[in-house]
DNA sequence: CTGTTAGCGCTTTCAA
DNA sequence: TTGAAAGCGCTAACAG
C-alpha cells in the first residue's frame, strides 16, 4: 500500500494470455513481421482485455531509442516562443510519429542551458530542437555528434544538423522602410539584447534603411532593451529624455513595444497621432491591443512546426531541407502618415 | 553510421575503470550505501573521465519509476497556464528533485485528452497534475489508483489526489462589487463557456453582487464567450447591440476583456471614461495594455508551484495540505468613477 | 510464421 | 563493505 496501485499489465501476460509467445505481441504492436491472423486476434483481444500499454521506458532500453525529441526553450511562459512549441508539438503528435517533445527551459542563462542538455542527455532523447539559446555553437556542435539537431535563430553548419532561420536584416530594413515611406525621419529605435544575432541585425537593417532613404542615423536615438516589457518601458523613457523628438519608433519585439507605448500613453502622447511604432515578432496579442499593432510578423508556429518535421526527418536518417523563412511587415494601426506631409 | 553516433558510456564501463563492480558505482551513484572511500574517489575520477550520465531509461526500468510526472495543460501557448507550467517547471527543478515535467495538451477536447493520458500512462509517469480539464472525475479517479493526481480548478476528493482550488464565485461577487462602488448600475457581464465551472461560479458572484447591491440583473447584459479574445469580441458587440447603455463590463478573464476592448476602441467608446472594464487572471499582458487592466488576479505561477511541490510529496508518499487559493482585485486604470455620480 | 534466447543499462537482493 | 546474479519489460537476432 504505497500508493502506487497494482503493477501495469506486461507484454508477457499478454502473451500468456493470447496463448502465444512474447515475440509474437511484440511483433504485432510494431508490424515488425507478419503474423497469421487468428494469433493477431487473440493478441489484440488480450490487448483490450488487458488494457496494456507497451512500456516506452522498457521499449526504449531494448531498442536504444526514447521515443522523444528534447525542446530548448528560453522560458516556458515566453509568448512568442510558445508559439513555436505547439508547432513542434503538432507536427510530432500529427505524424503518429510516437515521439513526444520534452521541453525544458534555459532562461538565456549559459549554465542553465548546460544543465537543460544534460537532461536532455540523461533522458537519451533521440533528438535536440534548441530555439535560439544561448550556449556555444561549439557545445552544440559536440551535441551533435551524437543526436540529431534543429537549432533556429542561427546558422550553424554540421553533419547532423539544420538550422532554421531568418533574414532579420532585412526585415529590419523592410519595418524602418515602412516607417520612411510614411514620411517619417526622425526615427527611433529600441533594440534588443547586446549579444543577441536577431537583435543586432535589425538594428543593422534599420541603419541601412536610413542610409539608403539619406537620412541621418542619429546614435541617441537608438536605446537597447531585454526583449521584455519592462525593457521597452524603459528604453523609451530614455529616448524621450534626449528630447530629439522623433516621430515613429521601431521596436525590434513586440514585448518592447507593449513596454514603450504603455509610457507614451501615461505620458499623453498618442500612438499613432503623435508617434508611430512599428514592432517584431507579430505576438497574438498585438492584433487586440489597442490599437492593434504594426509589426513584422515572424511565423513561429510555422517555424515550430519545421523545426518538429526536420528533427523527425533527421532522426529517422532522411535529408531535409528548410527555406528561410519569410519575415514580413504587417500594417495594422500603430503607424500612419507623419502628419504634416 | 546512421547518425546516432557513438553510444554513450555505461556504468559497467565506469566499474570497469575504477576497478570496482557495478553495483558499487550504482551504490555511490545513489548514495544507497557506505563505500570505502578510495573507492568512491576511484569511481568519481571515472565518472568525471568518462563524462557518465546513467541512463533514465534503464533507472526507470530498474526500480519501476520513471522519475518524471505528466502534466497536462489545454494549449502549451495559453497565456494563463503557461504561468502555471513555469511554477511546475520551477517546483520540479528547484527541489533538486530529478523529476522532469511531460507537458501536454488536452486543447479542451475530452478525446485529445485521454490520448494525452495514455501516453502519458504508457511513458509510466510518476505522479500527474491536470489543470482544469474536460475530462470527467471518474476517468481521472481511475487514474489516480495507479498513481498519485493533482488536479486544479475542481473540487475532486479521493486518497491519492489532492485538488486546487479557488473561490471564483466570491471573487466574480468582488469584481462586480467594485464596478458598484464606483458608482455604476448598469454593468454588462462577458461570461466564460456555458460547461466551465469557473465561469459558471463567476457568473454567479455578478449576479449576486447585483442582487445585494439592490441592482436588476438584466439577462440581456450578460454574454457568452469563449475565453478567446475573439470570444469577448463577439460578446461585447452582442451587448452593445442591445443599446441598453452599460457604464461598465466585467470579463470573465482578461482575454476576453481585451477583445472587447479593441471594439470599444474602434467604436470610440473611451474606456474608463465611458465604461470602465474589469477583468479576470491578471495576465502578464495586462499590466501594459492601455490602460492597465483592471483585473481579478490570480496566482498562476504559483498555482502551479503548489501543484508541483505537492505531487512531489504525494509521490514520496507524503501528506499534502492545500489552502484555498485567494483572489484579489487589482484596481488598475480600466476603471473609474461612474461620471455625474 | 513463430518460439527461444540474449541482451539493453541499471538496481537490488543475497552471500561473502 | 563489496561482488555475483537475478531481474525490470521489451526487442531482435537466430533457429526452426
Amino acid at each position: 500500500m504505497d500508493g502506487r496501485g497494482p503493477n501495469a499489465v506486461t507484454l508477457e501476460e499478454v502473451a500468456r494470455r493470447a496463448g502465444v509467445s512474447p515475440s509474437t505481441v511484440s511483433r504485432i504492436l510494431n508490424g515488425t513481421a507478419r503474423v497469421r491472423e487468428s494469433k493477431r486476434q487473440a493478441v489484440e483481444q488480450a490487448i483490450a482485455d488487458l488494457d496494456y500499454r507497451p512500456n516506452v521506458m522498457a521499449q526504449g532500453l531494448a531498442r536504444g531509442s526514447s521515443m522523444s525529441v528534447g525542446v530548448i526553450t528560453q522560458d516556458i511562459a515566453s509568448p512568442f516562443y510558445n508559439e513555436s512549441l505547439k508547432g513542434i508539438e503538432d507536427s510530432l503528435a500529427g505524424a503518429g510519429s510516437g515521439y513526444a517533445p520534452l521541453f525544458v527551459s534555459g532562461h538565456w542563462k549559459k549554465e542553465k542551458e548546460a544543465e537543460c542538455l544534460s537532461l536532455l542527455a540523461a533522458r537519451r532523447v533521440d533528438g535536440l530542437v534548441v530555439l535560439t539559446g544561448v550556449v556555444d555553437d561549439a557545445t552544440l556542435l559536440d551535441h551533435a555528434t551524437r543526436m540529431p539537431l534543429v537549432i533556429t535563430g542561427r546558422n550553424l553548419q554540421g553533419p547532423n544538423v539544420v538550422s532554421i532561420h531568418a533574414d532579420n536584416e532585412q526585415a529590419g530594413f523592410d519595418a524602418t522602410q515602412h516607417l520612411i515611406e510614411l514620411g517619417h525621419t526622425r526615427i527611433a529605435h529600441i533594440s534588443g539584447p547586446e549579444g543577441n544575432l536577431d537583435a543586432q541585425a535589425r538594428l543593422a537593417g534599420y541603419r541601412r534603411a536610413l542610409k539608403e532613404a539619406n537620412l541621418p542615423v542619429e546614435e541617441r536615438l537608438i536605446a537597447t532593451g531585454d526583449f521584455h516589457e519592462t525593457g521597452g518601458l524603459l528604453a523609451v523613457n530614455q529616448l524621450l529624455e534626449t528630447r530629439l523628438n522623433f516621430t515613429a519608433l521601431f521596436v525590434a519585439n513586440d514585448q518592447m513595444a507593449y513596454g514603450a507605448r504603455l509610457v507614451l500613453y501615461r505620458k499623453g502622447i498618442r500612438v499613432p497621432e503623435d508617434v508611430s511604432i512599428i514592432g517584431f515578432d507579430d505576438l497574438p496579442a498585438s492584433l487586440y491591443s489597442t490599437p492593434p499593432l504594426t509589426t513584422v510578423r515572424q511565423p513561429a508556429y510555422d517555424l515550430g512546426k519545421m523545426a518538429g518535421d526536420a528533427i523527425l526527418r533527421l532522426i529517422h536518417g532522411q535529408k531535409v531541407s528548410i527555406p528561410t523563412i519569410p519575415l514580413q511587415v504587417i500594417v495594422r494601426e500603430s503607424t500612419m502618415r507623419r502628419r504634416g506631409t
